[in-house]
DNA sequence: TTAGTTTGTGCAATCGTTTGCACAAACTAA
DNA sequence: TTAGTTTGTGCAAACGATTGCACAAACTAA
């Protein structure tokens, strides 16, 4: 019935006291007396009154909300990552908002525009695998707009981020592998251009190396990581290596790909073909075998960028200088790369 | 270098014209001359003016934001029904606000207050699990915010909402099982206060009534739908009826659990067991075999029921008749029940 | 020339809060 | 008593845009 919400001068009149007064009451203002704040309590409960943000927003310059952009929400990590974000966010009493780029930088540059646009105090990066190009960003930056990145980041030691340490995941997974006995191990890889692709690739390369193996470009396959690339990058590898008897991919997607058309061509996993990948998505546990990934602990990389992103909000204009978190990833070490009972845990 | 961003003061001061004019040249309003718009439009676009849209959304009381709760965003369904939402609000010029209610009423209470804090134009709303009780929507109609639900509804003619046809989707599951020659269907319940679980289940009842079948209690179990609450209660049905050759899950998540189990007893998926599910997750075509499901338009639910919030909005206070849209489900057949060749299309 | 219309602009209130400053009343200390 | 402090409240100006109304200038019609 009431379709005029209650104002804080609407209790202000009813209660022959100020605006002022009633907004500190509100506030809980120490030089408001214990009795006038009780009655102005009173009353806001009787009226249901509800703060009007906005114009709280506006008076003060801040808007309580916080933007993110992701490359896309289907899948576990980015899922998690917002989970992660959302609960420290609205723990600090922020509202979020949340934009997927579908991996396309024309789409970001909108997302970003729009939650410029909405007056966020701070936006959350993870870039999409397109960006080349980081004006949209410079531009965050340029208006003074806290701004933090995460997982895909753009690297530059002057703006903050948190990162899985891709590189020792990578480096992890493919130690494992040899472990395990393989020889010829190929690596599904993601755009060069991309922090966290570069990174794991890196990782594949220097335990090859430290295990005194060299790297054979006929055993690496680029692409965008999807389950078809996984297949098809697959096809190829096995087509030129036909005896390659180990895969490291940059993403579980194309693992689960690689492994389809593994089992096409009648090969064994683990004991033809060990596989390892990046991720551990859902559907990691419900492959036959399990597929062996390396967690990223999404959950924290959210909570964290979050932090990253209220020192920089509370911080206000005195700059804060840019930091860069790492976290260390772990290994989940499954079905399809177990091939020598180990004191190791398969979930 | 700005840290200032130019207003339309700032605009108006430069070219000595009052707030209005400026204002009004930026809203190319019919009042304005040519040469004078030319002029706000030229400066607008040195200055990098952007509005500010809390204070037009403080002016006019609209935020241009409309604001979704759900359950969670992991799984393939809220993930894509997000993603038909994000598409169609920002074509239509309004930011999504999202939130996650972890199945938990409290939270979705919370949530709900927030997005109204927001100031928010709308709420879009599938509910919790744990939603029994619906003041907190009540209140939500009660200050006349455009209020639709989807998937997950409050049933009541009085407000709008999109669902698929849940009770088909059940009813053609079960008759494809049935079909295939099962004799003894199981199935794997959820909570009956939830309308999709409910017409699920009358679908699996309808279908056995129209085979001439009786409906027998101990091949029926209700839990929460996880991929435990699914190998326990498979592990359940199984004591109870160690000869069923068939199960209709109410979601995926619980079918894959049922499938681990079965699995575990040595049974064949599908000659000895026949299993169907819901939601046509993205493991299910990882599994083996792959797993039957019905297809629920995510992508269109979430687009549609944006539609009907829009109406509502742009109707502003002249009331809408409540719509309810129903969507048609698809069954997707695949390895898991597949017995029989048949013209169906494996995906 | 006069009255009426069109065209372009400005004034000022408004949306709901916050907050620096002023000020009266009551109290304290000497 | 006097001066100084504390306590509680109100005034009024922000924040940045929108919009009803007023009004001057220019134009039109008779």
């Amino acid at each position: 019935m009431t379709i005029h919400r209650a104002s804080i001068s609407d209790l202000a009149a009813q209660l022959n006291l100020s605006v002022s007064t009633v907004s500190r009451a509100l506030s809980n203002n120490s030089r408001i007396s214990e009795a006038t704040k009780q009655r102005v309590w009173e009353l806001a409960r009787q009226l249901h009154y509800q703060p009007n943000h906005l114009a709280a927003a506006l008076r003060k310059g801040r808007s309580n909300t916080i933007g993110v952009v992701i490359p896309h929400i289907d899948g576990q990590f980015f899922a998690l990552v917002v989970k992660g974000i959302e609960t420290l966010a609205n723990q600090a009493g922020f509202n979020v908002m949340i934009c997927q780029s579908n991996e396309n930088v024309a789409q970001e540059q909108k997302n970003i525009e729009a939650l410029l646009n909405a007056q966020v105090d701070g936006i959350l990066v993870s870039l999409s695998l397109s960006t080349h190009d980081f004006q949209h960003l410079e531009e965050v930056r340029r208006r003074g707009i806290p701004l933090v990145f995460f997982d895909r980041i753009m690297e530059s030691e002057q703006v903050s981020a948190v990162v899985l340490d891709d590189y020792q995941g990578g480096y992890d997974a493919v130690c494992h592998l040899l472990e395990q006995g393989c020889q010829q191990i190929a690596h599904l890889g993601g755009p060069q251009h991309l922090n966290i692709c570069k990174n794991r690739y890196q990782g594949y390369v220097n335990a090859l190396r430290k295990y005194g193996q060299a790297v054979n470009p006929d055993l690496i396959h680029f692409s965008d990581l999807s389950m078809q690339d996984g297949r098809d990058g697959m096809a190829m590898l096995l087509k030129k290596v036909p005896h390659l008897d180990g895969v490291f991919a940059c993403n579980d997607l194309a693992l689960v790909g690689a492994m389809q058309m593994v089992k096409r061509q009648g090969l064994r996993i683990p004991q033809d073909v060990a596989l390892a990948g990046f991720s551990n998505e859902l559907f990691d546990s419900l492959t036959e075998p399990m597929l062996t990934s390396v967690d990223q602990r999404c959950e924290e990389m959210g909570r964290t960028a979050v932090e990253l992103l209220l020192e920089m909000i509370t911080a206000g204009k005195h700059p804060v200088t840019p930091r860069h978190v790492v976290l260390q990833p772990t290994l989940l070490i499954r079905g399809s790369s177990q091939r020598v009972p180990a004191g190791s845990i398969a979930v």
